[in-house]
DNA sequence: AAAATTGCTGACCAAACGGTCAATATTTTA
DNA sequence: TAAAATATTGACCGTTTGGTCAGCAATTTT
């Protein structure tokens, strides 16, 4: 507390005055975090073209995890702890959101437009692999021997996910970049 | 300090004794943690089956994310962190072993074994994919509306991921379970 | 069996932590 | 502009934290 204090220029009884807890301060800062989340898949619906969708959800993960990784890494921090503060969020918000994306993609299957896949890890497996890049990004800048997460990475980064995903959902990339 | 000594049924003087400072014990788990981490793509080698050998990294991966998921969120939690302990064992050892993977990656790929995937991502993926089933075992749980990561659970996940990774990698899927 | 090394423990400590409170300054309302 | 409500602050507090140390017990070496 003294530290975010000294950092927002700030005597600690201020901060305390504002947030009564440490952890309303910490949650106030994840309830933030968690409305900008998965904006770039919210709009999306049977009649959307699955690949085009797909595409820009993944970008759009993709580039807050290079925007703001540290917000990407509080909240992998509150669900490696077992999320004591976020069940309610993740028994409510966030279940109904992926079931609603899971709908569509399920109708998207119906139609043949898409190959069989299960909707739901198919939407936790893009957000591990967009995700990690923001949580372990030393691990992938050391891995693919970059100083830093920079827009040639992250390009390049999407680019391979998204045909990557999107061949795994069994749609052909056509005029792709490799 | 106090909460590891009691649990081992020891007086805390006694780890100090052992292990100089919490920071010591802390990297003693950490080593003995990554020593047993990536066997099953050990022993890979240009002859071997690419749909078999990452079918078989991939189920590992995740079997070890079911026995043992605090060993994965305490290695999770230190890549957060920016890995201040770990950075040496990133430029090193872990370097060298995904080049020379990604270097049997590549021989398959000009042997027109496998699609044309960036082997360094492609490994970073399929770490993502698996060990968050893992780290993010709460929400992993409660998206696929389960009580606990038990074998069908397991079962069920492997194969999915099994058969997505492989198709993205333009391995078709022949005779495995959907 | 004496000496030396290694292992174990209760009592203790300084520093850091989250948090409080009375007093003061600032802004809003009547 | 006086009163009421809201913000701000320096000084202070109890608890928890990682860590030490002198002394004792057990084991190994000579």
């Amino acid at each position: 507390m003294q530290r975010v204090a000294d950092r927002a220029g700030l005597p600690k009884p201020n901060i305390h005055y504002h947030f009564k807890s440490k952890q309303q301060l910490y949650l106030a800062v994840l309830e933030r975090i968690i409305e900008s989340w998965n904006l770039a898949f919210d709009q999306v619906s049977e009649t959307s073209d699955p690949a085009e969708a797909l595409e820009a959800f993944i970008r759009q993960k993709l580039k807050q995890a290079q925007q703001d990784p540290t917000a990407s890494r509080l909240f992998a921090n509150e669900m490696i702890q077992g999320a004591p503060n976020l069940k309610h969020y993740l028994n409510t918000s966030m279940r109904s959101w992926v079931q609603d994306r899971a709908l569509v993609i399920k109708q998207w299957i119906r139609a043949g437009k898409i190959r069989d896949v299960d909707p739901e890890r198919l939407i936790f497996l893009i957000w591990s692999a967009t995700q990690h890049y923001a949580d372990f990004q030393v691990q992938a800048l050391c891995l693919l021997n970059r100083a830093e997460f920079d827009d040639n990475v992250l390009t390049e980064t999407a680019d391979f996910l998204v045909t990557f995903i999107l061949q795994g959902c069994g749609l052909a990339t056509r005029d792709r970049p490799s």
